[in-house]
DNA sequence: TAAGATTGAATCGTCAATCTTG
DNA sequence: CAAGATTGACGATTCAATCTTA
């Protein structure tokens, strides 16, 4: 009874974190098939909607990646796929010789808007409808807080200032 | 401007859903380093508190397959390496000769405790410590209402009646 | 020398098929 | 035949090294 490791196994601190994780792993498990029948991975339909939110449909490889959960590497090879589907072009940047674009293509961004409303309509079914209005607007208040700490530069109004 | 694509491109609800998967995204960058200083992937140190927090310090695979978020061949593969590197061993159910216990050894135990203390401090300071203790509940409480959507039956206290 | 992007090698996870036991 | 667990083949991602240009 008395054994001190027993209260560090149990502490609240594991449950909120875990409780996160698990959050997440679900709602993974209901987004991935729903994409996946429009032949997307949750991957690229997080780039392929990151593109379609930008000035000229297009981002620098390195900025894509920056904003992804994917390594530089890792963003090269899901580029090589999207654009092998047709749904991402690259082109070179004429300022820098170096640099890349990924441009999503009329396809691309036709097979993201397609996806789109029951997409929505999930998101509002397990997620934004589950909660009371001033219940959903605590909880996403409280995901940017916790965003700032572990992404710091991700918050738009702070990037801004950048 | 009056293009109707641009309205689901920016609809709240993928914001809403974006944020969970970026600050889900931003924790596991923080807690993963900290893990790995110890051997400990993510999945790992998930698997390992779990026999640590059961009944014995052991589950049968399928059931710690269920609770994790790997499935069954996932799960063979990773305690194929825990068990590699002595933190676990596979032990035959006496009363179904088909099925095999994880069983956490001692050094996989000590190994659990000796990450929580730095663990601990780290969730204090990333999630737990960033927010009130009010909006932590509310935070908490949200996490749950979304939990019981998408993963029903983890919750402890329906699964109770099951 | 550093930055942008890519590649080779390796790791981790999944799916479908298999083997054993209920 | 169904359930528990594992295996083979494969896909996706990462790290470290590389190549090109700034």
């Amino acid at each position: 009874m008395g054994d001190p490791r027993e209260d560090l196994l149990h502490d609240h601190r594991l449950t909120a974190a875990g409780l996160m994780m698990e959050t997440h792993a679900g709602l993974l498990d209901v987004f991935e098939p729903e994409l996946a029948a429009r032949g997307l991975s949750a991957s690229s339909f997080e780039v392929l909607l990151r593109l379609a939110r930008s000035p000229d449909r297009r981002l620098r490889m390195a900025e894509l990646a920056a904003q992804s959960t994917l390594t530089s590497s890792g963003l090269t090879r899901l580029v090589d796929r999207l654009e092998a589907a047709g749904l991402v072009a690259r082109q070179p940047c004429q300022t820098d010789r170096r640099g890349f674009y990924a441009t999503l293509t009329e396809h691309g961004l036709e097979t993201v808007v397609a996806v789109l409303p029951s997409h929505l309509a999930t998101i509002e079914r397990v997620l934004v409808g589950v909660l009371e209005p001033d219940e959903l607007g605590a909880f996403l208040g409280a995901l940017r807080k916790v965003r700032a700490i572990v992404k710091p530069g991700s918050d738009p109004a702070v990037a801004a200032r950048a």
